[in-house]
DNA sequence: CGACCGCGGCTAATGGCATTAGCTTTCTAC
DNA sequence: GTAGAAAGCTAATGCCATTAGCCGCGGTCG
């Protein structure tokens, strides 16, 4: 009886193996079947080094998570300034979550497919997410958001970049010729209207409300995949 | 040996209460045997009213796609005119999306998740998400954004509600009382951005692309989920 | 050097699900 | 009233996850 070598990491890769070459669908499309098929191993085998599908999931998506997170502060981390602050900033981390996106749509939706901040177990997967929801309030408080509205821009900028890449990976736009303008679009219209004053509108009084430092709560707590920002059910 | 008195209709219904019942998750738990179950009767009666589980799905998502087009509809119809043309109504279509997806989360994203514009046997789906569509182009034109960039509005406007709704029913924010301003903020931007005079930045060459109609295609094509604006798979 | 034990594999069994085949009962229409 | 189609059913198959329990290889220790 040859062995084959396993282990827990051994696992976990080859469950990202599989997850990269299901396509979009990757995620949900991962079975213990199709890992041990490919480690050469029968199903119950697997149960040695992970103790189910349910966990090989999360450490899967710990992964992801953090790899997306390291694609943004990466993309940050080397633009070149604009004249706005945090403009030259901001396109590099879109580009870069729509880059990840692309080049691996199964890692992305396992990112983003599955209620992580919901589930006790998931709490190293919600830290991950953590770091590109920090990411984006950095740039935004560059941007020079009011702190009252920070949570709201953060939320605002994660729901397009998330809602445009969810809908092109699902083959949600028709012309694929013209998906890079539409998103160069998208990111310019956030640009500038981050770059406005703030909200023209009402509202303004909304300091006073009922968190402490001044504003609103600080925002890395809304995590799309970790932080408290995220009570839902699986 | 009672009968239970079962049709596809009737399949189909029982087969939405069971979305409605299980939560944002619903769509993916969907199971026949959790409809035959409650239409009293073994699973393989089903057969005899819906071809099987891929079928059934697709019945449940015309549904669901044309309750959410219709909503959007609605709204925009009753919405009362404000100073900006078309304020009002994208105000309106955006409530609408975001209180269908908190009222019936099953629903919705049942309408969003699958890749239908991908399924051949989903004509029926794709047609009725090209209603949502052409609603919210509709809208963008009163606005006055140039035809070259209609559907680059309508791509931005609907993955910025989408991406907003999906990470809301995703738990992805955390502090649950200040979701409504943040959404409130998000639609803001979307009017005051809309309505400036278009990208100030290059790109005004793009009049002269392959597409005959002055600009780009119509974007009725663009269906979030059925018009052919939308090639991947499920 | 040899016995031992634990790790990492295996097979077998169970239970949930979808689907197919083929039987039976109940309407309904003639 | 009867024939046949429609609408149930049970049984069987196959795929998946999970659990239980067996077994050999290899390293460790006497």
């Amino acid at each position: 009886m040859a062995r084959a070598g396993l282990n827990r990491q051994a696992v976990v890769d080859l469950a990202l193996a599989v997850v990269d070459d299901a396509g979009p669908r990757g995620f949900e499309d991962l079975t213990l079947s199709a890992v041990a098929a490919r480690a050469g191993v029968a199903v119950p085998s697997l149960y040695k080094h992970i103790a189910g599908l349910p966990e090989l999931r999360r450490a899967v998506a710990r992964v992801c998570v953090s790899e997306l997170a390291e694609a943004i502060e990466t993309a940050v981390a080397s633009a070149v300034p604009e004249a706005q602050p945090g403009a030259a900033e901001l396109r590099a981390a879109a580009n870069a979550v729509r880059l990840f996106a692309r080049r691996t749509p199964g890692r992305y939706n396992t990112s983003q497919g599955s209620s992580w901040a919901q589930d006790p177990d998931a709490v190293e997967v919600q830290q991950a997410g953590a770091r590109s929801v920090t990411a984006i309030a950095e740039i935004l408080a560059q941007f020079g958001v009011a702190p009252a509205h920070l949570i709201d821009a953060v939320r605002a900028v994660r729901a397009a970049l998330h809602g445009f890449v969810a809908l092109e990976l699902d083959g949600g736009f028709g012309m694929p010729e013209d998906v890079d303008e539409s998103f160069r679009f998208l990111v310019d219209a956030l640009v500038r209207s981050l770059a406005l004053p703030s909200p023209p509108e009402s509202r303004a009084v909304r300091a006073d409300s009922a968190t402490p430092s001044g504003g609103r709560a600080t925002s890395a707590a809304d995590a799309r995949v970790g932080g408290p920002d995220r009570p839902r059910a699986r």
